[in-house]
DNA sequence: AAGCCTTTGTGAACGCATGCACAAAGTCGG
DNA sequence: CCGACTTTGTGCATGCGTTCACAAAGGCTT
């Protein structure tokens, strides 16, 4: 007796919008598992991932039909199937390119080991860096890239670099075979086909968030008036 | 004669889409300006914030009609009108709560107070903490936040506090009258009508990216079998 | 065994975002 | 001053994502 229905239901193609959210509900149902729950209703989990529960549970058809009608998801069954389709059932080996104030502080936070991401390598230019031990990992020497690459099996990169090094960087750690990028510099990355990049903005979400609070506030002052002294002269 | 025109263009509404790309095409813009760059195409301007160029074009035209037919926009103009909708002509004061790995990382960034952001206050719960300086500023004990917030004219909060923390403090930065919040936490936040929150979660980054390197293997190789054996039993 | 009750999975309508393609507008050389 | 050329601003079509609403499905009670 096999229990996911055979036909249909998995259709290789998940939407992007529905692959943003299925982390979101990992997470929930692993707090509900905690707490010992064992099975889950559409409208709960909805609620404890902030979502609408017909979004949910379209989400969740895109992967199989994992429910039982009149009673929810059975919620360790859920987490096995969703961390299966997001790859999660294998670990990922990731390297980290730049140790300064950013990079130091991802390679040493836990939450990542903990989804199956293993900070394999750590990176950099500096002499004065390079060497240093960094939650029982050694900073290695970008000289190293691409054996330290081949070596760990590593596919994943996250950049930490300065906005003027990450494209150099960047076609290195491709050239080596990573084929997907979390970028922390301000830059627009180039990459060829077949290469993921995601992108990690904090100026750009407080730009967001102030946007929206100026419109709190009244909306955009400025009239013409305003530009004419702000580049003070014509 | 206004530059300007008054009439139908600033709908009061411009697409959220729209308003996560400016902070975009506006770092592409300062980058121009510093190559003594004058007028920018849709084109280049597109190219260099890796956009299409009709989706640009767009994006502007809510803001009004600020480029010249045949020529292109006025870069200094267009950063001071970008600027503007956003609200980067001001200044905000922005606290970071939890001064951990990450935070710290935040509060010793360069990279804010050149788009606008002042870090003016930094808050901890940790006794040890307390009292630190941190580029220049002093971590404060959280039991301050409301009179700091207060003295300091803070709307927008930067939350780097362990998760089961972050609601708790949420709600108290919220009383305060904090109306945007940047969270870092990997918790689903609940807020008030009025206040916005935007999240950054660098595991579901993460996660992302590992479902797309799946797929570039051969898409996930779990059948039925392989969930009995991972749960070990049944 | 039958009917009631709960909850899923999805059809359909709607709204937002994207990108093409082009007319209108403006520049610039002659 | 005119005509050729460039580039904007936008109407329109298309596709994706969201949400409502409900029939079908399954469990549970009697
Ligand atoms: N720190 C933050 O909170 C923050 C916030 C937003 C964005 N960022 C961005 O993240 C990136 C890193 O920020 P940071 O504060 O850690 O900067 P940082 O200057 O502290 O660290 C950068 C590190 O990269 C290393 N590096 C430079 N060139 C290199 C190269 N070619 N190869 C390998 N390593 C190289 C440097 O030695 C340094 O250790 C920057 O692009 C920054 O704009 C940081
Ligand atoms: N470090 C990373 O790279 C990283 C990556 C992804 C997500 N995060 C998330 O960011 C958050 C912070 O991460 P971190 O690595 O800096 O953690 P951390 O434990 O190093 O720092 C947390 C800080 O918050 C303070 N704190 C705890 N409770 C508080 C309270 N009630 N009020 C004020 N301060 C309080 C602690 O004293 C500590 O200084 C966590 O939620 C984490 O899951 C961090």
């Amino acid at each position: 007796m096999t229990r996911r229905s055979t036909l249909g239901a998995r259709n290789r193609g998940i939407p992007e919008a529905t692959v943003a959210r299925l982390p979101v509900y990992l997470r929930a149902l692993h707090t509900l598992a905690e707490r010992g729950i064992v099975t889950v209703s559409s409208e709960e989990l909805a609620a404890a991932a902030g979502v609408n529960s017909a979004k949910l549970r379209k989400d969740l058809s895109h992967l199989g039909s994992y429910g039982t009608r009149g009673v929810g998801y059975e919620v360790q069954y859920l987490v096995y199937q969703i961390s299966r389709e997001l790859g999660l059932t294998q670990d990922w080996s990731v390297a980290i390119v730049g140790l300064g104030n950013l990079g130091r502080a991802l390679a040493g936070y836990g939450g990542f080991a903990s989804r199956g991401f293993r900070m394999s390598a750590l990176l950099d230019a500096d002499p004065a860096i390079v060497g240093e031990r960094i939650n029982g990992l050694t900073v290695e020497h970008i000289d190293k890239l691409e054996q330290v690459i081949a070596d760990c099996g590593i596919s994943i990169a996250v950049l930490a670099v300065p906005a003027s090094a990450a494209q150099p960087v960047c076609d290195r750690v491709v050239a080596s075979g990573v084929t997907s990028i979390l970028n922390f510099a301000p830059v627009v990355l180039t990459v060829p086909d077949g290469v993921d990049v995601r992108k990690v903005d904090l100026s750009i979400e407080l730009q967001i968030l102030a946007f929206h609070e100026q419109r709190k506030a009244g909306g955009p002052a400025g009239v013409e008036q305003e530009y004419l002294e702000a580049v003070d002269g014509s």
